[in-house]
DNA sequence: CCACGTCTGGACATTGTGTCCGGAAATTAC
DNA sequence: GTAATTTCCGGACACAATGTCCAGACGTGG
């Protein structure tokens, strides 16, 4: 793959150029339920009122459309998360992870897009796993510490348990989204955020210091 | 697509024909790294030491090809997961996981690729969530039973609690053996056990009723 | 030897990708 | 207003991969 390259020169004259037009057409054409993989860049061009030599003067590929709908998309949930602390207890967590929902339900096709295209593209793939390592290393931090002060058992795997925290989690957030049911949010969120917290401290529900 | 057709006539009486040769090299070629969607019936083919035509003889498509390896290949985690039951407590049900990972370290490369494919193609997907719904009615009823009997809170949300233990599990258990260190599959299977045993019961280690 | 089924190798139509270019159109600079 | 610059259009091109089709080679069993 060359270099970045294509900086728009003088776009800053000009507010709704065809760039931005591909990108909304895109993010319409996957929210309407298209298959990113099979959404030709003909189609894409077309939606957005565009010919197709067009496309390829603003974007290398599919793939750099696809990083910068999600780089541009992806208001990270992390801020969400990182800010939570145990002290604040379970169902403080609970409300994270709704929040987090959120987020996931507003870029949900962008998402799926995204988690698509890395089963088989690594350039995707590596840019997705970046975003995950945030969390890994900051669930991975956090569970350290409560080892440390010996709130978590001495016996948890650290590096098991945040794989199926941040994986598990992960997956199971994703599938709820695409197939659960939206009412249920709430519910799903409360059920991870308990599962969890049990799953690690392996004690009833103390409130996790309640401090 | 059309009909699944294209059963063959007279295998019988050559054992090892085109077809066995084409499904081998097709698996050598994934172990050995090859990322399925890019990879060609060409290069397939002339692994099987195979005209490219002759493949077309034996599968309809490249997703094709896919589902019969799996079915061949598949022996069922199923069979193993479903053996155990809570009365056997948390420790048997490390083992059991670490039975599935065995199972999973063994046709690594033809599930990459079934989940690689799933991402995009609607008849693999379908293949997939079949196979992953046996596990789902699965701890469906299990947990419903240990509710009923009063074992598992009553608050516990089923439908999402499934979610994450079928579908998250599903998922850590892949990056555990696609990025983890094979020596700690024990390691990782015990604190998945312990994760969901404690995350589900919500409360300390009383080994599962002991019986 | 003949019939049958399989394998071969190549031709073919089709589809999608990414590149390139000449000219139209619009924007900016002068 | 005119000239220069930039973008967009639309179409041509080369290239790669799919899936279909066929004529002929080959080998086995009757």
């Amino acid at each position: 793959m060359p270099s970045i390259t294509r900086r728009r020169t003088a776009n800053v004259g000009r507010p709704t150029s065809a760039e931005a037009e591909i990108l909304a057409a895109t993010q319409r054409l996957l929210i309407n339920g298209a298959n990113f993989t099979e959404l030709g860049v003909q189609q894409i061009s077309t939606e957005a009122g565009v010919a197709r030599s067009t496309f390829y003067n603003h974007f290398r590929d599919k793939v750099d459309l696809l990083m910068r709908l999600a780089t541009e998309l992806m208001s990270s949930s992390f801020d969400v998360t990182s800010a939570w602390h145990p002290s604040e207890g379970v169902e403080h967590l609970a409300d994270v992870f709704s929040q987090v929902m959120r987020v996931y339900r507003k870029h949900a096709a962008v998402r799926r897009a995204l988690a698509e295209v890395a089963a088989y593209d690594a350039t995707v793939r590596d840019f997705w796993g970046r975003e995950l390592t945030q969390f890994t290393d900051w669930t991975l931090t956090l569970l350290r510490a409560e080892q440390d002060v010996g709130r978590t058992p001495a016996d948890l795997d650290l590096e098991s348990a945040v794989r199926v925290i941040v994986m598990g989690g992960e997956r199971a957030l994703v599938d709820h989204v695409t197939a659960g049911d939206p009412g249920r949010d709430a519910a799903f969120a409360r059920e991870l955020a308990l599962t969890w917290w049990h799953g690690v401290y392996r004690r009833p529900a103390d409130d996790g210091g309640a401090g």
